[in-house]
DNA sequence: ACCAGGATGGAGAGCGCTCTCCATCGTTAC
DNA sequence: GTAACGATGGAGAGCGCTCTCCATCCTGGT
C-alpha cells in the first residue's frame, strides 16, 4: 500500500515541498527566493511544508542554473621558500599574518552566506590547479594573497576572466583591484617616533627587497629620517622571520655599536632584535628603542612589548571581500584600489 | 555566414567538445573520467578537441548528478570566548594551532583535488548555518575542530548523516571517528624529564578544565609524578594564552616560592611562565626548569627555547583528512579513532 | 455589464553533466 | 557459415533548480 511519499532517507526536493504544499515548484521557489509576489496565505502554507519536509535547497542544482556558487577562493600564492622543508601550507598558516587575513575575510563573507575555499599556489602545478578550479566556475571569484612580487598568478587570474582582488599592489601593473597599506606613511610614523624620543643613531632591519612592501617601508623610513636630518641610515636585510631579526640586530650592533634606535619591518624581526639586544646587555627602550610593524600577536608576546605600526589586516581583508563581491555583482565595475592608513601603537619598546 | 560555433565568450560545454571531436557527449565524458574503454585514436581526437576548445568540466553540473562536490568543510567550532571582543575568526586564526591543522589537512586533500571550505561555528546561529550548509550537500564531509568539550556540533553533524571526523575525542560518547594525541603519555614524558633533571618541587599550569585534553595532560602529569614519589603537585588553571601562563606563574611563585620545575599545558602558557620567571629573577632552566606542550612556533620564539612535548598536528590533520575521505567513500565504514604518540623535544628550558 | 490591465500561480524548457540502456561491429567457436 | 559474445559508441533520461512565458483571476473604469 505505498503512497507516493518520498522514500524515507532521500533528501526532499522542491518537488516534494510543492506536492506537500499543494502548489507548483515555481511557487515554492518564489517563496524561498523572495522574488515576485506570492499571496501571504500561500507563502505560509509553503513555509510550513518546507519545515515539515525539512527541505534544504540543493546547491549544485541552483548553481547550475544561476551560474553562481556562493563561494570564493582564498588563494595564498608565492614562492614556497626552501623546497623540501616543511610543507608550504604549514609555513603560511603558522604565520598569524595569513590567519588574520582569512579571519577578516570570513567576517565579511559569512553574513552574506559565502564561504571561502582555501587554496595554495606555491608551485606551477598548484597554480594550474587553482586556475583550472577558477575556470570551472567552482568559485565566483578569488581573494589573492601573494607573498612575492613576481607572482604570475594575478595576471593569470585576470586573463581567465575571474573576478579577483589582490592583497597589496601588484609588482607589475595588472588590471586588478587591490587593497594595501600606506607602507611609507607607516614607516614615517616610526621614524617620527624614534626622533621624538631623542634617538640620533638609528638603524633599520628591512624585509626582503623583492617584496614591494619591504621596499616601501625601507625607503619611507629613510626619507623620513632624512627629513629629520639623518641622511644615512644603516640597515640590514632580513626575511621577516624572528631569526633573521636576531641575526640582523647582532650584525648591526657589531658594525654600529652606538645604535640607539631600530626600526624593524615587522614584529617578528623586532622580536628577534629584542633578543639580540638582551644578549648584548642593552636595555630596551632606554639604551635602544625598537619599533616593529604589523601589530600582530608577536608585538605583545615579548617584553618589553613592542611599539609598532599597526596594519589593520582584518579590516583590509574585509575590504578585499567587499570589493570582490562588488566585482562579482557587476563584472564591468572599474578596477580600484583601497589604501589603508597605518597607526602607531605605542607600547614599551619605543 | 554563421556556422554553429559556440558564441565567443561562452565557456565550452561537453556538447561543444563532442561536436568538434565528431563523437557523442557520452564518449567525451568517458574519456574525461577514464571509465570504460574508448579506442585510443578516438581518445586522442577527443583530447585534441578538449585542448582546442579549452574545455573545463562544469563542477555544478557534475556535482548535481554524482552527488559529490569535491570539497569538504573545515569547521572550527566552540565557544567564542568573550563576546564583543575581537571576532572569533581572528582569534582562532591568529593561533598557529589552527593554522597547522588546516595546513596538514590541505597537504593531504589537495593532491586528491579536494579543497576545504572554511567555516566557523562559534554561536548557535553560526552552527545552524554550518549544519544547513552540510545538509545541502555543499560539501561531501566535514573536518571538525572543536575548541570546547561540550560542543553540540559533532552530534548534530552525525545526526545530519554527514561524514565527519573530529579533532580530539568528543567529551560525550558520539559515534564519530576522531584523531587524537596520547595526552597522558605526553604529560608523562614531561614528568619523567623534570624528574630526571633532578627537580623535586614541581608545579603545573594546566589548560581550562572543560577541555578534555587539558584534563588528560594534567592527570597524566600528576599520575606520573606520583609514581616518582610526588603525590602532590601544586597547580593553577590557565586558558592556553600567554597572559594566563604569565599570571599563573606569578601565582605559583607567590604560593610556592621554592618551585624548581614547571609543566605548562601548552607552549604559549610556558612562554608566559618564562616571562614571569624572568621578572622574579629566576634563571631557566637552572633555577626553574620549564616544559611546554605542542612544539608550536612559540617554542622556538622565546629564550631559552622551550623543551616541549611535540604534538604532530600536521600528521594528525592529514590523518583526519584520510579518515574523512574513507568515510565518504564508504558510508558504512565503521567509526574508528587514531591516537598519535607524543614526542619530547628537548631544548634549553628543561 | 464589459473590457483593459495588474496581480499571481502553473507549465515547461533548459543549465551541463553522468550513466543506463541499446545498437553496432568485429571476433571467435563450432 | 553462422550464432554468440565482448568491446565500443550513441541516445536519452534525468539530477534539482530557476525563470520565462502563459493562463487565470480580480480589480476598476466607463
Amino acid at each position: 500500500m505505498s503512497t507516493d511519499l518520498p522514500p524515507a532517507q532521500a533528501t526532499p526536493t522542491l518537488e516534494d515541498v510543492a506536492r506537500v504544499a499543494g502548489v507548483s515548484r515555481a511557487t515554492v521557489s518564489r517563496v524561498i527566493n523572495g522574488v515576485r509576489n506570492v499571496a501571504p496565505d500561500i507563502q505560509e502554507t509553503v513555509r510550513r511544508a518546507i519545515a515539515a519536509t525539512g527541505y534544504v535547497p540543493n546547491r549544485a542544482a541552483r548553481s547550475l542554473v544561476t551560474r553562481r556558487t556562493g563561494s570564493v577562493a582564498l588563494v595564498v600564492s608565492g614562492a614556497g621558500g626552501d623546497e623540501g622543508a616543511e610543507p608550504f601550507e604549514s609555513k603560511v598558516f603558522a604565520d598569524p599574518f595569513f590567519g588574520r587575513v582569512a579571519g577578516g575575510a570570513v567576517a565579511y563573507l559569512r553574513p552574506r552566506g559565502i564561504h571561502p575555499v582555501l587554496m595554495f599556489a606555491e608551485t606551477p602545478q598548484a597554480r594550474d590547479q587553482v586556475i583550472g578550479y577558477l575556470r570551472q566556475g567552482s568559485a565566483d571569484g578569488a581573494l589573492l594573497v601573494s607573498t612575492h612580487g613576481e607572482d604570475p598568478l594575478p595576471r593569470l587570474v585576470v586573463e581567465a576572466g575571474v573576478p579577483a582582488v589582490l592583497w597589496a599592489r601588484p609588482a607589475r601593473p595588472t588590471p586588478i583591484s587591490y587593497v594595501d597599506l600606506a607602507h611609507r606613511a607607516g614607516a614615517e610614523l616610526a621614524a617620527d617616533r624614534l626622533v621624538a624620543r631623542g634617538r640620533r643613531r638609528v638603524a633599520t632591519i628591512s624585509g626582503p627587497f623583492d617584496v614591494r612592501a619591504s621596499q616601501d617601508r625601507l625607503s619611507g623610513f629613510q626619507d623620513a629620517m632624512a627629513r629629520h636630518g639623518h641622511p644615512y641610515i644603516p640597515g640590514v636585510e632580513g626575511n621577516f622571520t624572528q631569526d633573521s631579526g636576531e641575526a640582523g640586530m647582532h650584525r648591526l650592533l657589531a658594525e654600529h655599536p652606538d645604535i640607539d634606535g631600530v626600526f624593524a619591518a615587522n614584529d617578528l624581526m623586532a622580536q628577534g632584535a629584542l633578543l639580540a639586544l638582551r644578549d648584548h646587555g642593552r636595555a630596551v627602550p632606554d639604551d635602544v628603542a625598537v619599533i616593529g610593524f604589523d601589530d600582530g600577536s608577536a608585538a605583545t608576546a615579548c617584553r618589553p612589548q613592542l611599539t609598532t605600526v599597526r596594519q589593520p589586516m582584518e579590516d583590509m581583508a574585509g575590504e578585499m571581500a567587499r570589493l570582490l563581491l562588488a566585482h562579482i555583482e557587476d563584472p564591468d565595475l572599474q578596477v580600484t584600489s583601497v589604501i589603508f592608513p597605518p597607526v602607531l601603537v605605542v607600547r614599551q619598546s619605543a
